[in-house]
DNA sequence: CTGAAAGCGCTTACAG
DNA sequence: CTGAAAGCGCTTACAG
């Protein structure tokens, strides 16, 4: 492959000059420039990113370390990060470490040796305190940005992170079921291995406080961050256990949309009507949530702009203009998006429990 | 940052030992290495793969160009290439190009530029001849291997590449729905820009002149491929207007998912019975598809597969085992995963056209 | 405007 | 086993 030199020779200067005109670093003469584009298209030459890299001590590529890309978040996060990078001139290199925290100091480290100007991490739910140890060394070292995208820990501080709203988002639906009524929510959570689960459960739990009330241990079940059969499985279980209880839920919060198929299915078997037996809230959104026969009620998160702010921020710290600006935490808001499976409740209560409504009601409360 | 230099200092010894600590390219006594080992601890050091790769013309990345993530079967397909790509020791630089020729053209310069070892292509829809020629040159230019990957274009010709078998999956869809005594069988195309959409129709077509039929052309109706809320409308207001024929369908081939929503929204508008007045097939499989009230027939497809063994054709080819083997198309098999919305017809045929059947039918059959 | 040369941080014969 | 040196292909002062 031709090379910087070969390019010079053919156009009769100097690779200076050569690279002048990549680069439009330094005025070049039209007649000169053209004699080098030319040359350029003659040998069919590219280029080579890895000798500039080594040479500017950039590499105009950002890391993106994150555990799952299929979860129904993943796909709008990666591509508004994506977009954002490539719009600024960079390149993504992306790894999925499938939660394993050994895999995510490999990719890391991989990451520092490929010398990437920055890096967005999703903390994989199991991220433990050497991860951490080696984030802060990695940052520590000066070469590599650092921002927590999508899933953030609390270790290392003083860290730039951008999540969504997890907290309010539960604090949410859990207010709204408590609001028409319900006295009995049950909460099908995610293992509570990271932050994001924990806020969940959190916003579950504030909710109920904030009425003064304590839900009923008996009523949090978990569930599996499994997208197969077996995340659908374990749900449809856990909710026919639920409804052995003397005193079974009447309304059920699902921290995922996978765990609703199992919970749906239950439903269906048990022949408990949505929402009059059970009324039903789902954390995140989805098109087919809501063409459902009973739209499902739904947390409804905005992973595009997750990504698109996590991406901006680190590329303005790469920038330069905030470079040792204090770390930023910024809470993207989560919606509320009111439909049958809940909001048919207040209105079956003044009917007195008729037959199943058929009316849609689609609201939306901002947090 | 420390370079290999400082570590061979602290060592007190040469570079070209710590080089080979460091790749286990020559032996190197215990002591020394110990004593390297340690130097590269104490300055946090972390060998540059940029200046390797300028060295060794070889930067153990691999690129994925691709359209679109925000499809169903995208992630499936993307984590099985990173997890294929990372278990060979390479990293993945990923670029969408939102099926912008343009876009795509630069992207892939770009990825030359950054001198991939290979390159994965998943053709755009609107691929046109400009990028054919620039891939060709890339190609004959010997750096980088390519391999088209879930989308393939006829050009170039010559080019590995690995995608599903859409034509027989639309061929498998449309034969059950003839076997089921359908005779009407309208088609929810979507734009016939790519190979794949066309595979589909002409699969359509084929199952039909197999029997020496001809499908009615006011049968085949366009889609979108959008995934937001317009896809869907489009189809909702495309199956109105389908039953507004003289002689409307009583059955309808959907190529994607997201069409579904639009699709049984208007036959529950229209009070349809779906399989009773109306079977319905889908392109492409979801849990979703099976936990509606009336489980949907659908030709399931394993773009899992189809990235793990086009990860593994291009990694096959970068040991240069099959260096100048000819190209390899290779299709991956469809499934069609029989449920209540086709197979209920038949029970139905038997009864009479009884009330809507309840029972559950999931056959497979394999293409 | 243009050109010769050092340097980015590795690898790899090659000589000892 | 170990060390000095050339080379990978760029960029960037620096001198003209």
């Amino acid at each position: 492959m031709a090379n910087i030199r070969d390019v010079a020779r053919l156009a009769q200067t100097s690779v200076a000059t050569v690279s002048a005109v990549l680069n439009n670093s330094d005025p070049v003469s039209p007649a000169l420039r053209a004699r080098v584009l030319h040359a350029i298209q003659e040998l069919n030459y590219h280029p080579s990113a890895v000798a500039r890299s080594l040479s500017t001590r950039k590499t105009c590529t950002i890391g993106l370390v994150m555990p799952y890309i299929l979860t129904p978040t993943a796909p709008p996060f990666i591509r508004a990060v994506e977009e954002e990078v490539t719009n600024a001139g960079y390149s993504l290199l992306l790894a999925l470490s499938d939660g394993d925290p050994q895999r995510e100091r490999e990719m890391m480290e991989l990451m520092a040796q490929k010398r990437v100007d920055g890096l967005l991490i999703s903390a994989g739910p199991s991220w433990d305190d050497k991860t951490a140890d080696q984030i802060e060394a990695l940052q520590a070292s000066g070469t590599t940005r650092i921002v927590f995208a999508a899933r953030r820990s609390e270790r290392p501080k003083n860290l730039d992170a951008v999540v969504s709203d997890n907290r309010n988002g539960a604090f949410a639906a859990t207010s709204h079921l408590l609001d028409l009524g319900c006295t009995d929510i049950a909460l099908l959570a995610l293992p509570a291995l990271g932050l994001n689960e924990r806020d969940r459960i959190l916003g579950y739990e504030l909710a109920h406080r904030e009425r003064g009330l304590i839900p009923r241990p008996e009523l949090r079940r978990w569930g599996s961050t499994s997208q197969s059969p077996d995340g659908i499985a374990l749900a449809q279980a856990t909710t026919r256990d639920l409804f052995t209880l003397e005193r079974p839920p009447d309304a059920i919060f699902v921290c995922n949309q996978t765990m609703v198929l199992g919970v749906l299915q239950a439903l269906g078997e048990l022949r408990l009507d949505v929402p009059g037996d059970v009324a039903l809230v789902c954390f995140d959104d989805a098109p087919w949530l809501q063409h459902l026969p009973v739209p499902i009620t739904a947390v409804s998160q905005r992973p595009d702009l997750v990504g698109r702010k996590a991406a901006r921020l680190l590329l303005h710290r790469l920038r330069g203009d905030a470079e040792a600006a204090p770390p930023r935490v910024e809470i993207v808001p989560t919606e509320l998006v009111i439909r049958e499976s809940s909001a048919g409740r207040a209105r079956l209560a003044g009917a007195g429990r008729a037959a199943t409504a058929t009316a849609r009601a689609e609201q939306v409360l901002e947090n």
